[in-house]
This record gives C-alpha cells, structure tokens and sequence, in this order.
DNA sequence: GCCTACTGCGTACGTCGTTCGCGGTTAGAG
DNA sequence: CTCTAACCGCGAACGACGTACGCAGTAGGC
C-alpha cells in the first residue's frame, strides 16, 4: 500500500497485489487518530502517538498515509459518519436545513478536533460530500441557482462551526487590556451585570435569518 | 524585561529597573513577525525566524515573550492597528455594522495570517478591544440588551471571518471522492455549468440578514 | 525458481518551542 | 563609593515533531 503518487486517499488503489498483505487497515488508522484526538486534541495526534496507539512505528503509517494532514482528511471524514439525517414530509427546506444544522452543530461539538481539522481538508471525502448532498437534497424544491445554493451551504457550515467552537471552548477572554476611558461602553457592558445565560436559541435564530435572507425572497 | 509571571502582554510591566535597558521594543518583535508572516503565512513565524530577522537570537526573544502564542498575540492587536472607523450621522445601526464589516474583511483578506492566528488569541489587546467597542457604539442607539449585542458582534466577526476565508483561498476542492450514484445532486452541480462568478454582495446580504434576524424587530 | 513489488521498521535529518545557565551591565541600597 | 540584586543577550541543549531513506523479509506473477 502506497501512501505517494496518486491525488488523494479517495481515489489511491488501496493495495496492490504483490507484497504481503497489510497488517492495518485505514478505517483503523482512523479510529487511533480519533481516539487520541478526543482525549487530547488534534495536538496529540502526531504520527508517532497515532502508530504507539496501533502497536507499530511511524515510519509504518506512511506505507497507509501520505502526510499527516492525509491522515486528517481520513479523521474528518471517518467522523462525518456519525452524521445522519432522515428527510420528513412535513417541514420546508428551512425547516430541514435548520435541522441538519442542529445535528451537525452537535457532531461538531461532541468532537471539537473536528474544528480544528475542518480547515486543512481541502479533499472532502464521501462522508462529507454526503453530507453536502443532504444539502442540497433539502433545498431540491428551492429554485435558486444550484451556484447560489452551494455558496449558502458553505457559510451555513461556517455558522455552523462557528456556534459549535464558541459552544466547546466557553469563551473565557481576559479584558486585562482594557482601558475604561478608551473603551467606555465596553467597560460599562462588562462591569454591569453578570453575563447571564446566553440567549436561548442563538444558534438557530441566526441559521434561519441568515438561510432567509440568503435564498428567500426577492432578488436573484 | 521578563516574559513570565504575570497574566499577558498586556497588563506586564515593560520593563524593570535594574538591569541594562533592553535592545529591542515589542512594537518592533510584532512588526518582524507581521512581515515575515505576510510572506509565508503563520508557519513562517518562528521563533528563530523572528529572531535571526531582529539579528539576534531566538532565547532572546523570550526576554520579551512568553512563548510563541504570546508573540502571535502582539502582531494580531499591532495588525487590528490597522483598523479605522469614521461614524456618520445618516446611517443607521444596521449600516454602519456593515461598513464595519466590510472594512474589517478587508483587513482580514489584506493580511490572510490574522484568520489563522485570531483564534488562538483569548487574550485582546488594546486595538482588538477598539474594534468590539466600535461595533458597540454603531448599536448605542439600539434597544436591546448588552449581552444580546455582543453575542451579535461576536457572531459577526466569525461570519467576516468565514468570507475573509474564502476570499483569501479560492476554494480548490478536490471533488474525487465523488460517486455519482451517491451524490446525484452534487455531481449534477458540479458536471452542469461552470461555478462561474460568486453571486455580487454575498458578504453584504448575509451580514444584513444575520445582524437583521439576531437584533431587529420582535422576540427578546 | 526467480524477479519484482510490496510489507514493516530502525535510523536519521532538520526544525520546532522552550529552558537553563553563563558573563556582562546597570541602578538602587548602604 | 562599594556592593549586590535584578536585568540583559546569548550559546547550548532537550525533547518532540514531520518526514525520507534504506534494509530485510514476504508473497504473488512469469
């Protein structure tokens, strides 16, 4: 198993036929990465922790993967499995994007790496593009361009994961820096009363006016 | 100078008494890495690069800083530097949240760095605080309550984020993991016409539309 | 049976962030 | 003035990282 020449781990044959079999299998690979990448972060998936985790060395790993961001992509979309999501009759494609957010903000927060990771994966693979498609499956009665449609699934999944980082790491930043005379309606906001619970549905008041005014109504 | 001890950047005193007065300024650290960065990127901003660019050396650096984050912390807010604001008189809340927005893309799309190294940053420095206090002060006339405006700022400065992204990298996407029996709808996208221009002021009528639904009208 | 492609793996290179301790310098304390 | 403690720049080193190379062994195609 070759882990060079070819373009991506998607379309690279996974074996070729003279050599003995491979002792490990990508899905496996995977898995390790996942596993330390929960614990740990994405910090703690380097090429030697993830072969330790597989009882092998990491000189091995580049029999299965070309780099380290390969082995990212295979995380990512190995994760994206997780996501699931069932059509229903009786809502509109609002209602169905705003549900497909809801449980992709969730995987997002259940695995916050996965924030991490997102951006490097320039080479989606099946289990993303699935999720893409779910997409566009719900807007298919839309008639938008497919153009227009694509660029609202893109921000929409940048909302997305935008609510999910500020969800996983409760954003605890010191206002050490700041100065009352130059920042007065700061310091009044922060001095006065306590932060409070955050607005309830946030999350979805901001995915509905944003998908709305993206793909509804007037204007082309 | 030391570069230990106390919270950040921010709030440590520049310089003790006792010892020789320090060669370098921080202004000028942060103004090293700010070019170094604008050629090739984050990545390029080591602490031996930084130093070898001052002519001097990279245990040196940390007379002056903590650690690698802290010097990323100092260009970010020396790069928010760069960020002005006029207010007029004949616009509204929402208008002038989005001449903000628009400037603080460019900013962002400008210097591509900032969007990798923004979110490391918990800490803001003194020019980070001045932009959130201009997004306050565009809002000082709107009824709503603090926490709901900042919730709204800090959701808008992820959504300019989010296209200052994808302005900066033009989404090459290796679309080969895509199997036409599973992905109908995307392969018919992406086999129909070519994408074409993005659709005009994307950035524009998403940040109404999102800013519109999270602050405007009914609901509290 | 040989050749060739493939396997796992030990080793090594260069780079990274960071720490430690040295010699030299400066300012406040006595 | 002397002394001393705090501070400076810097060389060297540590451990960890991603990755390349080359070796010994294995298994299928001819």
């Amino acid at each position: 198993m070759t882990g060079g020449q070819h373009g991506s781990i998607w379309t690279r044959p996974q074996r070729g036929a003279r050599g003995p079999s491979p002792e490990h299998r990508l899905a496996d690979i995977a898995a390790a990465g996942i596993r330390l990448a929960a614990t740990g972060g994405l910090a703690a998936v380097s090429m030697r922790a993830v072969a330790a985790e597989l009882k092998t060395t990491a000189s091995t790993l580049y029999r299965y993967v070309a780099s380290r961001d390969e082995l990212l992509d295979l995380m990512v979309d190995t994760a994206m499995a997780g996501f699931a999501h069932t059509p229903r009759s009786d809502e509109d494609w609002l209602g169905a994007l705003v549900r497909i957010a809801e449980s992709t903000r969730s995987l997002y927060v259940a695995q916050p790496w996965l924030l991490d990771a997102v951006p490097s994966s320039s080479a989606p693979g099946p289990n993303t593009l699935c999720w893409f498609e779910h997409c566009l499956q719900a807007m298919a009665a839309l008639d938008r361009t497919t153009l227009r449609k694509m660029e609202a699934v893109g921000v929409l999944n940048g909302v997305i994961m935008l609510f999910a980082r500020s969800a996983a790491a409760p954003t605890a930043i010191d206002f050490a820096a700041m100065d009352p005379v130059r920042h007065p309606r700061l310091t009044a906001a922060l001095t006065g009363s306590s932060p409070g619970p955050p607005t309830v549905d946030l999350f979805e008041r901001a995915v509905r006016a944003l998908l709305g005014g993206l793909l509804d109504d007037r204007a082309g």
